[in-house]
DNA sequence: TTTGCTGCAAATGCTTTGCATGTAG
DNA sequence: CTACATGCAAAGCATTTGCAGCAAA
């Protein structure tokens, strides 16, 4: 039960934020706030768009949930399940997948400290084509 | 001269298009559409920001300028002086810093291929804080 | 009971568009 | 002269906020 998280974090245990929680975790692909408005009605929840946001912008506070800015102005959003990772993004079908390259990060903290940064976070999104069979070439929308 | 470089763009060379030119051509720091905007009216010049957009959407599309996307939701442009590069961005200040690492360019490419994707582009953006003496701790606002 | 949560509708902020006029080529 | 550009105002879209009612602790 997620419920826990919930309590821990000083928010109530509500049941907006237990849907969205268990959507968040049942998806294996990034939301957005639509998407996920979308399927609490079709789970026949009566539960506001504007709750999703504000609920998710909690989540976000709380680094339960991770928010991404992917092409075109809608944001999306995953469930923090701990190891950070990196996107990369196919322009042909929108696949997203997720890495981790050691060698990327640790050389993100070089190239900060040589210019006096100290880093606190960072964004790095790959966008290409995966060439794979199954690629429909033009995104089908979730 | 740059209205050779609109008319090789088959781009009418007019004033507005002209000033917006040399307003980022004369720019140090990442500029948004208002950020343009004001400074075409303190120029004197009578330009919209309906233009200021277009005129940049035009310009990202021939690729004469790069449009980033930093925390907020306004975009911000710079000239493409043709060296790609990633930037570092303080969250105290607001300065941003330019930087090319070959090593995380290559590890990119490395890493897409592995996934069987083959980069077009990408988003390198870090957030740190620049621990500078002048750095006044909270964002002036251009 | 008290504080925090929700739904709804309205407001916001950035960006785009429709349309009538203006102007570069 | 014609196609493309512009200014203005209105529209669009994702997201946020105000407020009155509700519900968890």
């Amino acid at each position: 039960m997620e419920s826990s998280d919930l309590r821990k974090l000083g928010l109530k245990v509500t049941l907006p934020r237990i849907k969205i929680l268990e959507i968040l975790a049942a998806s294996a692909v990034h939301l957005s706030a639509e998407d996920i408005y979308r399927q609490l009605l079709e789970h026949g929840e009566d539960i506001g768009l504007a709750t999703v946001y504000r609920v998710l912008t909690q989540f976000e506070a709380a680094s339960l949930v991770r928010r991404h800015h992917f092409e075109g102005g809608t944001a999306v959003f995953e469930l923090n399940r701990g190891e950070h990772h990196d996107h990369i993004v196919c322009m042909d079908c929108g696949k997203v997948e997720e890495f981790l390259d050691c060698g990327i990060e640790s050389r993100q903290l070089d190239v900060a400290k040589k210019l006096g940064f100290q880093v606190e976070e960072h964004n790095l999104i790959l966008y290409g084509r995966c060439r794979r069979k199954n690629c429909p070439h033009r995104r089908t929308d979730s």
